[in-house]
DNA sequence: TCTTGACTTGGACGAAGTCCATCGTAGGAT
DNA sequence: ATCCTACGATGGACTTCGTCCAAGTCAAGA
């Protein structure tokens, strides 16, 4: 994330203020963050800003492979900037934190041929799911 | 699934024509189907049926552990009958076809003790995701 | 400084899901 | 076979999450 900006202004963004406090909301480690949180976070430090750009913000983030959206069982999707480590996320089960971790192993290898139905598979995205120190 | 009805009975649930037409769409193999999905099968065979009905029934055969809801991203969620056997799934990016595969290996396993956090890990939900022969 | 098209905004709209007061009925009791 | 009643079904209002749009604003190049 810490030179975001920076590969955003070369790829030809138009700078504002809204995206750069939408882009400042998200730096850090761990972060997974819904839309209203964003937004949450970006009003404190620019009131003004609206719902609508934040989304349209967080969607073009996504499009240009900066930020990763984070599947859910039901719930909003969260908004993942750490999307050039690849990696899988933890989360517990009673308070919903997430964290970021990295399996060891080769689990696209660790799909059989005869399991595939012929599909071509590019990608696998993995949710370890248990309780966090605090809630256990 | 096969028996679905009879291990309900077993829990005393009172049997109603709607619980009944729930369950009999929720049988067979790869069955992924939304909520609305459900209700528009539902109705095929019961037209007076209502959503909040299936909805309703849905989630207490999450509760009861007979159906496993599956995660989505932004998408509705999709109810999975098969929660016997334990498996995982694989989505084509184009169609949003869903199967059942079994990878081999331990997926728990490879998360390494120091990638834990200091979480009890109790399970793992893998998504391969990829192309399906239809729409490569 | 001027211009302009890209960006932002608020509110309407839509999809997915929950809640609730009321009505209906499965299934045990008689 | 009939009665009772607590549990289940219903539909419509409501909430949450997200998209869309017409109108206003402004970043940045000329
Ligand atoms: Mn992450
Ligand atoms: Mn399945
Ligand atoms: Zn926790
Ligand atoms: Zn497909």
């Amino acid at each position: 994330m810490s030179d975001l900006l920076g590969r955003l202004r070369g790829r030809g963004w138009r700078m504002t203020s809204q995206r750069r406090v939408v882009a400042e909301v998200l730096d850090g480690d761990h972060v997974h963050l819904t839309a209203d949180e964003v937004h949450l976070r970006a009003a404190a430090r620019l009131p003004e800003i609206s719902r609508a750009t934040v989304y349209n913000t967080l969607g073009e983030l996504v499009v240009l492979g900066e930020v990763l959206e984070v599947s859910t069982v039901g719930r909003a999707k969260r908004y993942d900037p750490n999307a050039r480590n690849p990696h899988q996320h933890l989360v517990c089960s009673g308070c919903g934190t997430v964290r970021d971790v990295h399996p060891v192993g080769d689990a696209i290898g660790d799909l059989p041929e005869e399991e595939r139905f012929g599909f071509a598979v590019g990608s696998v995205e993995i949710t370890y799911r248990g309780l966090c120190p605090g809630c256990a």
